[in-house]
DNA sequence: TATTGTTATACTCTATAACTATA
DNA sequence: TATAGTTATAGAGTATAACAATA
């Protein structure tokens, strides 16, 4: 909750929002993809994607390239403002942990983040439960 | 974010979401309050909570109540269909922290929180300092 | 026939600004 | 003058449904 309120800042002084945002890791992350792949990657509707190419286009964030084998689809691909946007973010991410994690001997970190993935696995398991009952 | 996904889906087939249901916890957690004291909790413009407050009454879950001494000012007040609904999601808190943690002796509990605190703490510290170079 | 992306429409959350009724 | 809440207006994110172009 902390860290969101202050990424929905930040972003905002770049003209960005957190669902264009993680458009954009997307892509970072994927290499250039077709909108349905990015639907099917953000969990949200192929019309919900038209919305947030079009903003990140406007914005010079990205723009939409034919798709060499199929006509119907265009790729989604970072444009160079982009793509250095998305490596200041990497960065900083890094930089955070080191200052969060960095001091903590190695064996007690890996015992706290097992100790996560513990519980994590538990609630996934929990939900699971919940949606058949 | 696993939790997030769970709870909008979960909070959408009693007609819920997210914003609203955090409205009626904190009536849950302070009892009947102003507006304004609800846009402040909520950190949200008071015309906001207008719009919440509105689909809320709607749905029968509160009600708007005169301010005994300022006639300005209502009071947002939890029907007992909203109580009850808040009672619910309370003991379910509980019983998924039981499941998740409760099997862990006191003082690895103890020693994880306290883990989970210190990271908290020096995010708190790095989000300060970023927010002033 | 099925799939990709778009247009059309609607709802929720959010914000700012102007206004009314009270304090 | 200042405060509580509303109306007016606008923008972003989300969804469903209908449609065109292409597979």
């Amino acid at each position: 909750m902390l860290l969101n309120e202050d990424m929905t800042r930040a972003l905002a002084r770049d003209g960005l929002t957190v669902p264009r945002t993680h458009l954009l890791w997307m892509l970072h992350q994927q290499g250039a993809s077709t909108q349905r792949a990015l639907a099917d990657a953000l969990k949200v509707t192929p019309r919900n994607i038209t919305g947030l190419v079009d903003g990140l286009t406007e914005a010079g964030y990205l723009t939409r390239e034919p798709h060499p084998t199929d006509r119907r689809a265009t790729l989604a691909t970072l444009t160079p403002a982009g793509a250095s946007l998305m490596d200041g973010i990497a960065r900083g991410r890094e930089v955070l942990a080191a200052r969060l994690f960095g001091d903590l001997p190695a064996d007690e970190l890996r015992s706290f983040l097992d100790r996560i993935d513990l519980v994590t696995a538990r609630l996934r398991a929990a939900l699971h439960e919940a949606g058949r009952p």
